[in-house]
RNA sequence: GGCGCUAUCGUCUAGUGGUUAGGACACCAGGUUUUCAUCCUGGGAACAGGGGUUCGAUUCCCCUUAGCGCUACCA
């Protein structure tokens, strides 16, 4: 069964990095009917933040990937739970775990314990970089005797343990993204598998894990791909089969460095609070790297599972296009189901303005602008003109063919045209039928009336159509706010 | 410094040993429209450089260059 999985360190938010890292494990896992795990890798507790795991989880729900296994929200979303057999997902929580296996390796002769102070790990390092050497343990403590080990133990000297990496030889393992990729085993550093405060490292922790939650595809970011020799070298010592691996390329700012939040959003949340769509984001993220091969560009995650395939992604970096991504909300704003739209915009709304006793039918509301907006939070925001009478100046009335006194004569005509019509004749459809004809009997040109109408109704230059206005503010409020723009003439 | 990865329009990318190097976003111009948005039409825009291999390389190989990643008791 295929297994792939999400693990995540709980430092604070969900990054659209790593939103895609969990998009593209989760569409492998679905793809072949396997199985999506979330697992937590907290074992850094100086960076770790109350609360990031909650958050992580949230935002992975809001984008629609849901785990098979591993840490998810509790049925009520208050509590954090966690299913399969495999478990617990939570590193902290598998201490004893790691501490087994780490013994193990320790009696096999496979890795030894250091006493080696940070001072003199510090002042190696800077030998060897003032002489331009390879930096990296030089193996002081590697061959202590036991006796020594455990004399000092005994005297409470503070320790870690390290592999004993392979002094020669080479290690190469096929990537699913990059092909054949190799290392000289002399160059890699006796990796610290176990730390001073009892906490595995993640090298530790990660082959251990992904071998007992039987993960068979490792997808993840490219800042793993130099260390995965020493995952290889630690499947070996333990004599288990390593899982292929699949190295993602990195997210990118516009200058083309790693993707950092002084550049600009990099926190799911954060679009996700600026009124993006998770499909929209999700479609968007999907395209960073990969791509179908075919022309089409707009996939919901069923079709993403469908059509993916590491194969097809890329190896180089991708730059996060914001420009692309508003394209893909708009689109995904095009076609989104009214109802939706209204669960999501309403309590938007709601914060932004005083609807609760408001005349008006709030999805005729959000229709006018649906098509007009990047964002949902564009979207409220431009809908301001139909809960509060804007403020403008006269001549903002007056179109470009047209004067002032034309425009109030007009306008005026038009009030009292309107003035005849009944609330049941008061719609789009028939508002349209009706002041088009009359406009055409009058012979006063269409711009000349509608520009006038539509400014008088919204308050403001650019607006949806006049008739849509109207319709939505209804007779009394339309016939009052052109009477208003009257008297500013 | 060492090791590794990468390289097609501004951006995301398709593509093949022989193509007018295709699409999308963005941009520009025109058209439809009362405005904005939409929509339609058109336009500019790329194979990093140098060597090979080959009848022929954007494509295969090597080098250079550039970018990025790793080089922690962080992940």
């Amino acid at each position: 069964m295929i297994k792939t999985r999400f693990a995540p360190s709980p430092t604070g938010y969900l990054h659209v990095g790593g939103l895609r890292t969990a998009l593209y494990a989760y569409l492998i896992a679905k793809k072949n009917n396997g199985n999506f795990i979330l697992r937590i890798e907290d074992t850094d507790r100086e960076r770790f933040v109350e609360g990031a795991t909650e958050n992580l989880l949230r935002s992975l729900a809001w984008a629609g990937i849901k785990p098979d296994e591993g840490v998810i929200f509790s049925e009520d979303k208050k509590r954090i739970e966690q299913i399969g057999k495999n478990g617990p997902y939570i590193q902290s929580e598998r201490l004893e775990i790691y501490k087994k296996y780490v013994d193990q390796l320790i009696s096999e002769e496979k890795a030894y314990y250091c006493f080696c102070s940070k001072e003199r790990l510090e002042e190696l390092r800077k030998i060897q970089e003032v002489n331009k050497q390879p930096t990296g343990y030089d193996g002081y403590c590697r061959n202590l005797s036991l006796e020594e080990v455990k004399k000092r133990i005994a005297n409470n000297e503070k320790y870690v343990i390290r592999m004993k990496m392979p002094r020669e030889g080479i290690t190469k393992f096929t990537d699913l993204i990059r092909g054949e990729i190799e290392f000289k085993n002399e160059l890699i550093d006796d990796q610290v598998i176990f730390k001073a405060d009892g906490f595995p490292t993640y090298h530790l922790a990660v082959v251990i894990d992904d071998h007992l939650m039987e993960i068979t595809q490792v997808i993840r970011g490219e800042e793993w791909l130099s260390s995965t020799p020493k995952h290889l070298v630690l499947y070996k010592m333990f004599g288990w089969q390593p899982p292929q691996f699949a190295h993602l390329p990195l997210l990118l700012n516009p200058d083309k460095s790693k993707l950092s939040k002084r550049q600009g959003d990099v926190a799911v949340e954060d679009y996700r609070d600026k009124g993006y769509l998770p499909e929209a984001l999700l479609n968007f993220v999907a395209f960073l790297g990969w791509n179908p091969g075919t022309e089409k560009e707009i996939f919901s995650l069923a079709e993403l599972i469908q059509n993916f395939s590491l194969e097809r992604v890329n190896k180089a970096g991708a730059v996060f296009n914001l420009d692309k991504l508003n394209w893909y909300n708009k689109e995904y704003l095009k076609i989104i189901d009214e109802k939706r739209l209204l669960d999501l915009c309403g309590p938007l709304l709601e914060e932004k303005y005083s609807i609760s006793n408001s005349q008006f039918s709030i999805s005729k509301v959000i229709a006018l602008e649906k098509e007009r907006a990047t964002t949902l939070l564009e979207l409220v925001k431009n809908l301001r003109f139909i809960f509060e009478d804007l403020p403008y100046e006269s001549d903002v009335l007056v179109w470009k063919k047209d004067n002032q006194e034309g425009t109030k004569n007009k306008l005026q005509e038009l009030y009292n045209y309107l003035n005849t019509l009944s609330v049941q004749e008061w719609t789009k459809d028939n508002l349209d039928k009706k002041v088009g004809e009359w406009i055409k009997e009058k012979d006063y040109g269409v711009g000349n009336v509608l520009w006038p109408m539509r400014v008088a109704l919204a308050g403001q230059k650019n607006s949806p159509g006049p008739y849509e206005i109207a319709e939505v503010l209804g007779r009394e409020k339309s016939l009052e706010r052109i009477n208003k723009a009257i008297k500013k003439l």
